[in-house]
DNA sequence: GCCGTGAAACTTGTATACTAGTACATGTGG
DNA sequence: CCACATGTACTAGTATACAAGTTTCACGGC
């Protein structure tokens, strides 16, 4: 007797895909790439949550050929894992990769802090950004807080022009942001002390002491450590 | 009267991918990706070079499948500019982007050798390839030296347990050697110094110096800004 | 001669049918 | 009861047909 489909794993996967709209008048690849990727990163696809093509495509009503550019973005992120003629899952939590993604921001962002102290730096597009860190820090506000700022770290990469370096933290940031989504408990707080890390940073950018504005934003991004486990390997 | 056509600069294109041998009894999407890349960072493909996806496929005998997911790769790499609805060319070459390459390399890397200091490093892997290099230095073999280089770099990243900030690295690295193979003629002589380099680098690790270390293979990797244009913006 | 119009020959984007490979359950022989 | 074939229902990979948009060039009106 054959047996279709005992509704096992995919009843809550099409609820998670319910509200997915997609605008058929624009490319569909970059809308469902964007979908999958928000729903991956906030952990309403838990890890191990199995996306098979034809049921995500029937479920958001679009064909397997865009859909499948969506998952392979993901996969080159790391962000799913796909198995050849087997399955493609979302990628399991991994304290190394997320560590690993850390020290990469940490990398690159630290240059760019350092480079600006050595350039020189137009600081008036960082004052209401800044000020809205402020407000949002006071009112532990947190999401209002995380849009702000990622708008000050963008702002950084494009005053020391290297846009595409930002495009590739954005990629990491991906593994740290799921992380950090993930135990929202140890969040709390942590706003009013980030806030007083980009003081610091871009005094140090003020100043021209380049050493300096490198360790105090490699020293702001590792912070991020504390969160993850200590520096234990997987079991 | 229809014109079927007119061979103004397919011919060429087919002439540079005649040579590729796609093994069926593999994924074939990672092999053309592979033998665009190749193609791409030799300059064996010149930028502006039109690649389109019905000649291109037709031309290796496969499908255009295939071919899409490695364009779309290669487009998320920065050498392909995809123009919807319009065509697919190589991207043209960016003295910024190449700039910002270096940059990013740089920013990693440096932070590779600095922790490798903090840490302590097992030089013994290292031996090898470092005997490897001073060999084709001497030789002036600059292509033996070209991959002994590359291996060096992998297994300091490996031996720093961050093998995901390599496969980064090699991304934009893809942009620099595509510019080092442009202009060869600003190469020779160089493998000595780049030796030399290396053994600095080292030095500073040995010694647990970690902001020395850090310095020493930030300025190394710097030092292929001299091949690009000084500082000037693209006209 | 010049300019607007439109059809045709491209391009990439999307949908779907088909291929080939894996896993698991089921049944069978020991 | 267990080991082992075997078939079935999945999976992702590939090929191909179709749709939608852009560019180009020829043609006709002015």
């Amino acid at each position: 007797m054959p047996r279709l489909k005992p509704d096992r794993d995919t009843f809550d996967l099409g609820a998670a895909l319910q509200d997915v709209e997609i605008d058929r008048s624009r490319s569909i690849g970059p809308q469902i790439y964007e979908a999958l990727r928000a729903r991956i990163i906030d952990n309403r696809f838990p890890p191990g949550t199995a996306l098979s093509e034809s049921v995500v495509a029937r479920c958001c009503d679009i064909s397997r050929t865009p859909l499948r550019a969506a998952i392979q973005d993901l996969a080159g992120e790391g962000l799913i894992v796909v198995r050849p003629q087997v399955d493609s899952v979302v990628a399991p939590h991994d304290e190394a990769r997320v560590r690993e993604a850390i020290f990469i921001r940490a990398a690159i962002e630290a240059a760019v802090a350092r480079r600006l102290a050595e350039r020189g730096a137009d600081e008036s597009r960082l004052a209401p950004i800044l000020a809205e860190q402020e407000q949002a820090a006071a009112a532990d506000d947190y999401m209002a807080f995380f849009h702000a700022d990622e708008r000050f770290h963008r702002t950084l990469a494009h005053m020391a022009e290297v846009p595409n370096a930002w495009h590739l933290i954005q990629s990491v940031k991906a593994h740290i942001d799921r992380q950090r989504l993930r135990l929202m408990s140890s969040i709390t707080g942590r706003s009013q002390r980030a806030y007083e890390d980009h003081l610091n940073v871009l005094k140090c950018i003020r100043e021209g002491d380049a050493s300096g504005a490198a360790a105090q934003m490699r020293d702001h991004v590792n912070s991020a450590l504390e969160s993850v486990g200590s520096d234990g390997k997987l079991p």
